[in-house]
DNA sequence: AGCTAACGTTGACATTTGTAAACGATTCGG
DNA sequence: CCGAATCGTTTACAAATGTCAACGTTAGCT
């Protein structure tokens, strides 16, 4: 089971988290220059957010010289899970095939990528035709 | 381009959204009920939330007897897509091709969605493998 | 050893969000 | 035609969020 994370990213925290996770692992001052260039941030608002997301556990430090690093507690991957579930779980009836085809035309995908994706949807054709489930 | 929406809906708006865009169009009574149950809310509390969305231009209105119908001011799709947008915006370097099997894997999808899927994702490997445009 | 630049912590403040009661208007059943 | 059931509006208030400055500490250069 998915452990019940009460304390979700906010708008702000997220940019941030982006940045931290892109770099793996970052002093300050490069999330200063990063996240500050992107949104116009002063150093104070990039400190604060920092601040925010150690205390809310999505981001460790290790004490180096007078600061901190700052890294990922948790994979990219598996908190974007947990936002892609919230975001399926608003979608009307009816919406979620025409969402995940808008995701995927605006997605920049490599083969790989898109092998995969195949691979699943072949199997989830599969089991479609298996399934009893299906009530039309 | 996509109209600058200042105004996001929350996480309680998106429920009650989620509602009326089921519905189609609601009457105050209905909400309260639906959306009341599903998350133990008071009248009181969704009567807010319908306010909030009307002033946001999210829901418009009818007058009818002593209340309104509600409608949807915007297509639930729509929305949705402003909102995978934001989440594909969030999502550090090699996570989207994960993310999108993810959500394509939990999704419950009938034989027609993943028609078109399987179709996106020919057009992308045919125009991956010629194509190889590389401008933005 | 002393100074300074940089870092983290605290404090601040306006706005948004979650949650709900109180109040006033109005419609519908009788 | 009158009162009860509803509805929308107003008010409330704590917590979260967006933004940032001031302050005290400390590492590293000189």
């Amino acid at each position: 089971m998915k452990s019940k994370r009460q304390n979700n990213l906010s708008a702000a925290e997220w940019k941030v988290m982006r940045v931290v996770w892109d770099l793996k692992k970052a002093m300050a001052r490069e999330v200063y220059t990063v996240a500050g260039e992107e949104h116009g941030w002063t150093p104070a608002t990039v400190k604060t957010l920092l601040k925010r997301l150690v205390d809310k556990g999505y981001l460790n430090t290790t004490k180096v010289g007078n600061g901190f690093v700052y890294r990922p507690a948790h994979s990219a991957i598996s908190i974007l899970r947990d936002a892609a579930d919230t975001l399926l779980g608003n979608a009307a009836r009816g919406t979620t095939g025409p969402l995940l085809a808008h995701m995927l035309e605006s997605s920049p995908l490599d083969e790989a990528d898109l092998d995969s994706l195949q691979q699943l949807i072949d199997e989830k054709k599969k089991s479609l035709g298996s399934d009893d489930s299906k009530h039309k």
